[in-house]
DNA sequence: TGCAATTTTGCAGGCACTGCAACGATAATG
DNA sequence: CATTATCGTTGCAGTGCCTGCAAAATTGCA
């Protein structure tokens, strides 16, 4: 009755390769330089031609900046949206970020968890890389939009009559929490990327509190 | 006794040639969609060689997105630290943003602000390109946070003893003033690029503003 | 085992971009 | 004006990213 049926050898392989793939792109970056690596060698290194690389990533950067989440997990969701008067909505969104900001629950076993490191540190030394990766966050930003839309629905019913002006409010405050990301990036960037980024996360979040009660002098 | 030079031929002949590539790679670009024109062709139509291209511009892209401005004129930070205690600081930033982002002056001409509006039509077709364009804005970024953190320094002189904090507020800031503009320009494009870009901006930080109210339920 | 579906690979080629060295035009000097 | 130095332009050869296509290898299934 599971829907996880036992994958054949043709699908376990394709993850492994896969996994290969990423790995050698990043362990290889992190070694030389992103700029210094050529896909060939990324192949070479992950056991497969360089043709079947680009079967497997559309580019060189995406093998490297990794898939981005199309969006928070629906359990997540769930429980963002319950909590639409309790809670101020930043903190619901932070809450939602940081789940899917620092990578993964236990489904994919800590071989993935170990890449994610490897990528965070690969992306300390290229920020170029982490502004990329956010920018291919498209998918993600539309959900959110969608979902923060639902809760200030929540709080204010009456915006239900003026779609427009609901879907630009959600969008600024989606935006709004994209900048405490990069502000938490950034900071932890800054101190070299020791300590938790969730812990860099929470403070942003609070300055973004505190900076709503002083804007307005 | 003006430092304004008469320009040989020399220096006239290049800045003619920048322009006519530049036009020639919006003009085609909208013409035929980004994508599908090539370095080659753009060369071509600006009558020069490819490799005359790249003497000018580091990339295709490079030609399209122009140059990033570095910061916002000095005038215009004056103004902004004088009106420190006067004025919302997020209407300061907004009024030192519009002043770069619906270029410019009279310095120039008027050829440079017809290839601007080129350029909006263009990154209103190629939403990948304006978000390019704000990632290459690290100057201007860097800049903005420095004159934030003087500003935020007249408003609360007990920041100087901790630079560390004042400089994370600073950037905070200066990231949500991003997202303001990434929002009026979403709000801009959403509408097909009708109406004036600093309208949404006023709007888009309006809204911010009564972001602040509300954020805190 | 034999057939169908899918994946891997090699190959040929396009396009972005770079370093180098020759050439040409402008500027500076006598 | 002639000479020389300076600087921009160009062609060329080459690297690297990326794609389409078709053959070969692998896997799934009867």
């Amino acid at each position: 009755m599971t829907d996880v049926k036992e994958p054949g050898l043709r699908e376990r392989k394709r993850v492994a390769t896969r996994l290969a793939i990423e790995r050698a792109a990043l362990d290889l970056s992190l070694d030389k330089g992103y700029e210094n690596v050529t896909v060939d060698e990324i192949a070479d290194a992950a056991d497969v031609s360089p043709r079947t690389f680009f079967n497997y990533f559309p580019s060189k950067e995406a093998a490297v900046i990794g898939h981005a989440p199309e969006g928070p997990d629906p359990e997540k969701i769930e429980a963002f949206l319950e909590a639409s008067a309790k809670q101020p909505i930043l903190d619901g969104i932070r809450d939602l970020l940081s789940s899917f900001l620092d990578a993964k629950s236990d489904e994919d076993a800590r071989a993935t968890h170990q890449l994610q490191e490897t990528r965070m540190r690969l992306m300390l030394q290229n920020p170029h890389l982490f502004r990329q990766r956010m920018e291919t966050m498209e998918d993600a930003t539309k959900k959110m939009i969608e979902v923060v839309s639902k809760r200030l629905l929540v709080l204010d019913p009456a915006l239900e009559s003026d779609p427009t002006t609901l879907r630009e409010r959600a969008r600024l405050v989606v935006f709004v929490s994209f900048a405490g990301v990069r502000n938490a990036w950034a900071s932890w960037a800054e101190r070299g990327g020791s300590g938790r980024l969730t812990e860099c996360l929470e403070r942003s979040f609070e300055q973004l509190h505190q900076l709503s009660s002083q804007v307005n002098v």
